[in-house]
DNA sequence: AAAACTATCGGGAACTTTCCCAAAACTGAT
DNA sequence: ATCAGTTTTGGGAAAGTTCCCGATAGTTTT
């Protein structure tokens, strides 16, 4: 039997909100003592979703103390608590991302702009960023820039336009004006790049250790024995193509090997380009006895042709190769690559733009993991 | 010099509103003879986006205009389009989805989720459905669910709960249980399945014709002079590894193959799963002299791990695959595939999915797309 | 028993946009 | 100039949540 919480009555009683974590039960005349919670009227819609004020109606109590023992606010009592929690999971309450986001400005959503998604490296990165950004709650946007520079600024315009939170970002080889990037700094949306990264823009990075990979890479290539070693290079304005290129050239001259321009190209990274100049490198009259080639599709493509040509591998042509694609191991022989801890970077990236987010906390600087020589089949000489 | 719009006198002239597309101009006496919008008081801080409100102030009109001028409602006057068009594009605004989306109940977003993205099969489709989701403006948001039927629960969980607006869903090997669909389906939710999709549920399907394209790989086998083939198929609860698992029975039928279930082994697509057992298969007393595998990745595990043993491809080991992997083509022998339109099921499934979203209206049928065989190295004996 | 104190709760504005309905201002005719 | 008629504009509520501030009801003190 309900008896009235103040007068201890049994007669006329009824529910009167909750009071300390405690269910207060009033009687008819107890009831005109004290305020009590009016129910807000609700549109009655048939596909409406629970809210903060369903739940408050159901209970007799403000929508405020809803919320505040929704998000486990102080000023809350623990029993007060309780009962919400409790009802919340009894109704399927779900919060409305699309109002508190509204009010605090954030749409728990981070962009990430990568040049492509077939290969790898990207979608690897992507696994690894994921994994520690939904684990925070936030949501993934991806875009592709397809080695664009148009489509990265559109993409940069678009997610912009839907409100991201957060970007984390590699850029196109062609791209080489950064004001979009600025845009997205001057409104202090986080920004953080990896991989093909900016050195002028002040923003956090996280990349490999290229130079020191590729000059692994190449004096692995010089102690088989190779002597014409040439390079298939990206473009320079991506600061990942100068280190790779840059440890290239440093191992070349540590061993007293001349470097032949010849042998150097730099193309736009996409898989045309590759095959054409791989052609043309393998075609020269005095061709190179190995390449070192900037990523393993890139590698791949030139043993491909080599193989079509009738050049053997590794006998009459080393190649090596940079990221350590499951497709390198899968090629015949296998390939010998530089392998970089793809999914920590992933996670690297995003644990540094939670902290921006979330703590305001941004260490503008090179984050840069370690990269470790793969030796395989494609760079041994018997 | 500007003239007071009413009695064209100039002096004390002042901005007074947008009337019929026209700047309203007001002196000191005009102006007590009309209603002039009273600008709407903002809060100023300093990260303040520019809002319609914003826009409104400083035209001197209301904010219902200029919200139907951007959105081309009717009921607006042309010029005063334009000026509210050209403010807002020097003013850089850009509409807040989070209030509108508030208000119309919508995110415009879509939850893709996918058992891996390691692989070229779904990133593909991803690439193909995002081309058409992007244009329609809607983000779209990526889960994976590992092959694991709870990742999969929880992946629903948190995409329901970011209130996405609909669903393209391709389930993993384990899901025997759909009440998470059906979870979806209840709070009419768009929901589409791709690639492995659920029969018992009423929704659009988007599919290849993965029986026939079965048959004919295992046809082509058989025509090759291969006798004992194997087959590496999926769980028998995905209706894709039924159909391939009937076209593939169905082939050594019609060429009075007798069927040996010793060489037919169910597994969960799990790429160690594989290996174990496709191990089994080519060390088995009587092994086959074929195997049909369920997709490309399977087939190439087969070959790596018939290459290993020794056994010759194609001349004691025939493999065919399915889907058309980049991979199977820089593997050696290159790997006889069925080939399959990724990026128009991406695209058909996203086009299915706006029109449920935006014309209500649902396909509840099976779509289903050609497939093609492409014949290569790893099944045509000399 | 009244007063002071504190833990807990309610009211209401704010976030930005859309949309319905009413109101205003223009047009042309009398 | 006045009126009706039409076109165009403004007011305000609504969407679901958070948060500040003031109010309230217990508890403790005098």
């Amino acid at each position: 039997m309900i008896k009235c919480t103040k007068c201890q009555q049994v007669d006329f009683v009824q529910k009167a909100g909750i009071i300390r974590g405690k269910q207060r039960y009033l009687c008819k005349s107890c009831k005109y003592h004290f305020t009590i919670f009016e129910p807000i009227s609700k549109s009655k819609n048939p596909h409406h979703q629970v809210t903060i004020i369903d739940l408050a109606n159901e209970l007799g109590i403000s929508k405020s103390t809803v919320s505040r023992a929704l998000r486990g606010h102080s000023d809350i009592h623990e029993g007060t608590r309780k009962m919400v929690l409790a009802l919340a999971q009894k109704l399927e309450y779900e919060p409305n991302p699309l109002a508190s986001g509204l009010l605090k400005n954030r749409t728990n959503t981070i962009g990430i702009i990568v040049p492509e998604f077939r290969h790898y490296f990207f979608p690897a990165f992507i696994i690894g960023a994921q994994s520690v950004l939904s684990k925070a709650g936030y949501n993934v946007v991806i875009c592709q820039s397809d080695e664009c520079y148009e489509t990265e600024v559109a993409n940069v315009k678009a997610l912009m336009s839907s409100r991201v939170d957060g970007f984390l970002v590699s850029v196109t080889s062609q791209t080489n004006n950064f004001d979009h990037f600025r845009t997205i700094m001057r409104k202090e949306v986080p920004l953080i790049f990896f991989n093909r990264v900016c050195p002028e823009l002040e923003t956090p990075q996280v990349v490999v250790d290229d130079y020191y990979g590729a000059f692994i890479a190449v004096e692995h290539l010089i102690e088989q024995g190779y002597k014409r070693i040439g390079h298939m290079a990206g473009p320079s304005s991506l600061a990942l193509s100068k280190n790779r290129k840059q440890g290239y050239l440093d191992a070349l001259q540590k061993h007293n090997l001349q470097v032949d321009n010849e042998l150097i190209i730099e193309f736009d990274l996409t898989e045309e380009k590759a095959r054409i100049y791989a052609n043309h490198l393998l075609k020269l009259p005095n061709p190179p006895d190995a390449i070192f080639a900037i990523n393993d599709p890139t590698a791949i493509e030139v043993m491909i042709l080599a193989k079509n040509q009738g050049i053997r591998i590794p006998e009459e042509l080393g190649v090596v190769g940079f990221s350590n694609d499951p497709v390198s191991s899968i090629i015949e022989p296998q390939l010998t690559t530089i392998a970089q801890p793809i999914g920590e970077m992933g996670k690297l990236s995003a644990t540094l733009l939670i902290k921006a987010l979330e703590e305001n906390i941004i260490i503008n600087e090179r984050h840069q993991l370690l990269t470790e020589l793969i030796v395989r089949g494609s760079s041994v000489r018997k």
